[in-house]
DNA sequence: TTATCTGCAAAGTATTTGCATAATG
DNA sequence: CATTATGCAAATACTTTGCAGATAA
């Protein structure tokens, strides 16, 4: 049901090299320097396909939106740097629970949660300060 | 140097009476219907400035803004139904010791953080079964 | 072969901005 | 009266979509 296409191989390549949250349009200006010529559109395409079947997380910030390869399967969340992107991810159970007792005791149901963590890393946090 | 117009009055006076999370344009519209012709743009400009003087909260979903009158001071976060946008504001300590902690042991510095619910109020749930 | 994917350009959203005019303090 | 705010329309930025032609299976 999904064709492995020289554009969708490009993608899920290029996801592969990279470690940090990218824009759709930085992923195909990224494909555009290594010679692939992947129209944006088809990134765009792609990446929503990708999110759907769970292979790639996203992030809002600022109105856009940035993709990267999960790392792994459960549900987690993701400690960003606001100057290079450098991302970390880690679980939380407390969120989880939290986020069950909040429910219970406010009447509500089918309750999910959004947590993102943004900061300067340490490299960035001395080239700052320099 | 901020002047009392007739319009930042009346986008004050809407806020003031609705509880819940509206965009910029449905509180543009909300005032058209109470008869306040107020341009879009301004309702923007107005509501950028009291966020900015930390007058009122914002929430990021599905690519737009929505925003509402804090009902307190210090930092918190929301329970907000996806149906009809009843909210519910809490504190969660746990969450501000959390960042401290992964900015410790990841080396990040200046780590914010964004943390919010969504569910189904026990009426919208309610009135899904049925 | 044929259903799915791609490229292109056009259309959509949500938000911002330039500028002349209006209104506040 | 000097500034700051407003309205309008045009500009932005990101993302989605329609459609004809290309391509994987």
């Amino acid at each position: 049901m999904q064709r492995m296409t020289r554009q969708r191989l490009a993608v899920l390549g290029l996801l592969d090299r990279q470690s940090d949250f990218r824009s759709a349009q930085q992923i195909h200006d990224d494909l555009e320097e290594r010679g692939a010529r992947v129209a944006l559109a088809t990134v765009y395409r792609t990446l929503q396909s990708l999110v759907e079947s769970g292979q790639v997380d996203t992030l809002r910030h600022d109105g856009e939106i940035s993709y990267r390869k999960c790392r792994r399967a459960v549900h987690h969340h993701h400690l960003v740097c606001r100057n290079c992107g450098l991302t970390v991810e880690f679980e939380g159970d407390v969120v989880e629970r939290w986020a069950h007792d909040l429910a219970a005791a406010n009447g509500f149901v089918q309750v999910e949660h959004t947590l993102e963590f943004f900061g300067l890393c340490a490299r960035c946090a001395a080239e700052d300060a320099s």
